[in-house]
DNA sequence: GTACTGACTTTTG
DNA sequence: CCAAAAGCCAGTA
């Protein structure tokens, strides 16, 4: 049944990714865009802003660990609340520290079939 | 059909 | 550590 696409096909894909980051894990948008297999990062980036409202957006963030720009406050209520390892807070309690970022290397969520049997 | 924009990446200096 | 440039792709006008 043809209209029932609202969002287009690329958009839903990036979504159904998104959606099957566990909590406690990110991915990078050129990570996601790898795994939907087409597009780019800026093509992942598009979409959330777009449609992102609709899945945990919070964790997707950029190269380097920084969360999207001007949600980097929303998103650190988002990581705390899932458990996300953080790195370099100088702040201590409910304040949210500046320029704080993800720890890639242990939140880095490893998809299945990503990796290439022998 | 082209042009511009954008929650980006990566390399080079 | 930061700055600049080129590359990439989907959506919208």
């Amino acid at each position: 049944m043809p209209g029932l696409a609202r969002l287009p096909e690329y958009a839903e894909r990036v979504l159904e990714v998104v959606e099957r980051i566990p909590p406690g894990h990110v991915l990078t948008y050129g990570e996601v865009a790898r795994l939907v297999g087409s597009g780019g990062p800026r093509g992942v980036g598009l979409v959330m802003s777009r449609y992102g409202s609709a899945v945990p957006w919070w964790r997707v963030l950029r190269a380097g660990g920084h969360p999207p720009l001007g949600h980097e406050r929303s998103a650190y209520a988002n990581y705390v609340r899932e458990g996300t390892p953080l790195r370099g807070i100088p702040t201590v309690g409910g304040e949210v520290p500046a320029g704080y970022r993800v720890d890639l290397s242990l939140a880095r969520w490893r998809p299945p079939g990503d990796v290439v049997p022998p």
